[in-house]
DNA sequence: ACACAATAGTCAGTGCACTGAGTAACTCGG
DNA sequence: CCGAGTTACTCAGTGCACTGACTATTGTGT
């Protein structure tokens, strides 16, 4: 007995959230390009050039993740990644024609996708919902770096 | 140029989210059982018995999913696996004692975690969180199964 | 009873995500 | 200039998640 209700628990139902959204993803988006993907082609359409670490950061994956999305990515063709001359241990990302026309295309779809996604919401539920999400993501995000501040302390 | 502010992107914030969550987990709660195991955990002490395939509606786990979760768990001794005598398809999923433990064991430390994942939210703003959350998914969720009803259409 | 469909589970393949260990390249203090 | 630390990236290992193909069992209709 004791067993604790899943619904109540923000971690179930953040998981649940990204199947619902996996499933619309690639039943009105692409079924190629994954989400995470675009938001790598997305970052490159907004800066280019910029370096793997930094296009990770951007769009929230780790220095390993961000390597196989863009491995993938760019054995499909749709980045070239290349020394940085200046800094050998970099790689600077740059799309290609059939990347930049690959976000350009997905972008119409993802905003349709998006609307299908909240439309069980009003609009202003819409926006608190997105606050919220993010409120709780930059909260737990903050508790990662123990912030230690320019110590205005002893020594 | 024309790319997009993924914050505004539910999929992507959804991922965020969930990042956020794991690194809560893993620090609060336990670096060996993760979240979805919890789950199965959970849904085997207030069911004992229940099949397989039933516990991963329960969990929300897919088929190939549900079944890797449920060989770690049994691999680690956490529950049994058997054949339903009377349907040689199923198999009947039970927590041994030290499954029950660890459940309770960390039933307390996911409720301390919720707290502090929910804590930058206000009491109703956190009912309302999940709330939303809960529609958006089942509402996404519904769209999978075109719901044929029992036609009264023509034959 | 027998063929056909539905169901439970497995297996292979792909992709995201994290950790920890290791390597090459840069930076900084002496 | 040179050794220590930092930084960018790779690699191996683990785990979640989905699809599609396959096997075994059960259930159904005639």
């Amino acid at each position: 007995m004791s067993a604790v209700d899943l619904t109540t628990h923000p971690g179930h139902l953040a998981r649940r959230l990204q199947q619902a959204h996996h499933l619309l993803w690639t039943t009105m988006v692409s079924e190629e390009i994954t989400s995470p993907q675009f938001g790598v082609l997305n970052a490159l359409t907004a800066e280019p050039g910029l370096d793997q670490r930094t296009v990770g950061e951007r769009v929230g994956l780790d220095r390993s993740t961000i390597a196989e999305v863009v491995s993938r990515l760019s054995r499909r063709g749709l980045l070239d990644k290349v020394r940085d001359p200046g800094d050998g241990r970099r790689f600077l990302l740059r799309l290609t024609d059939e990347g930049a026309r690959t976000h350009r295309k997905l972008t119409v779809r993802t905003a349709r996708m998006n609307q299908v996604f909240l439309a069980p919401l009003s609009a202003e539920e819409q926006a608190l919902f997105l606050a919220l999400i993010r409120r709780v993501s930059d909260a737990a995000e903050g508790l990662r770096a123990p912030e230690e501040p320019a110590s205005t302390g002893p020594s």
